[in-house]
DNA sequence: CGTTGCCTTGACGCCGGGGTCAAGGATTAC
DNA sequence: GTAATCCTTGACCCCGGCGTCAAGGCAACG
């Protein structure tokens, strides 16, 4: 098959092919006539290469999982360094979600903050020298 | 101040600065020399620019609170245009966080798959027609 | 006077993952 | 024959937020 089914059967583009081999990722055969040449096994380490791609996953990421279906192995992720891989990714993963936890909670308590500093400043406006900001903390009003 | 000055109490760079400016971002006077000068409050908004980029906001979501610090209101996030980039972001974090936490939870998947995988080759290797793999749905061994 | 150290503008580089021409060759279809 | 698709390589463009020269001006110190 040629790069333009190849691209149509994994959903991408003749681009992406070309820029894979030139990455050596994805390398290619030739035809008589220069034209690029794959076949199924081709398409096998694309998918894999796309998938890792779909999760946030750097393009030389992919290449152990890339090596390894090459290798022969059955699943992309059946040698150690893919396994590497995948461990290392985790890390990155749950320490950009907990980075990404705490600034959204201190942009939600900054929005807290803020939205209740505007509602008191609009009571205060609505009735000046009006109802006075209520002290929780409050016993008896003597 | 001038430019260093500024950029080294804000901590950052000059090209920092002049780049915002750029962006019309920060604008600066000038002195009869051409030199920029800058005083405490350019000093408040660029502390306002950074805090925020740290939180990973674009610099043009930056801009509703620079101008709102700028029309003399006392926080950046007093006015409403502020609330609503936070409340946008948000929204992108919840979206982006949720994201991450699906893509962890798969790889976390496919990284017990294949470890186990792995072991159970492992397994059958060292013992050659050894110890079958135990079905868990088992009644009796006839 | 020279040296050092600040300042100015302008322009290119970087990073990742390709998009998008441009100019030309090969094959196939009619 | 020629039109329509494919294919080839090469090269520049994009994004954001600056880093990093380059070439030259202004100020202060000794």
């Amino acid at each position: 098959m040629r790069i333009g089914e190849l691209a149509a059967r994994a959903g991408t583009t003749t681009r992406t092919l070309r820029y894979y081999e030139s990455r050596g990722l994805l390398p290619a055969r030739r035809t008589g006539n220069g034209y690029r040449t794959y076949d199924e096994s081709d398409l096998r380490l694309l998918r894999q290469i796309r998938t890792l791609q779909d999760f946030g996953f750097d393009l030389e990421e992919t290449r152990p999982f890339v090596e390894c279906l090459r290798a022969g192995h059955p699943e992309g992720d059946s040698c150690p360094a893919s396994l590497a891989v995948y461990r290392r990714k985790l890390g990155e993963l749950d320490a950009l979600i907990g980075q990404l936890a705490g600034v959204r909670d201190t942009v939600a308590r900054q929005l807290q903050r803020a939205e209740q500093a505007r509602a008191e400043l609009a009571a205060e406006a609505e009735v000046p020298g009006g109802p006075e900001p209520v002290c929780e903390l409050g016993g008896d009003p003597w």
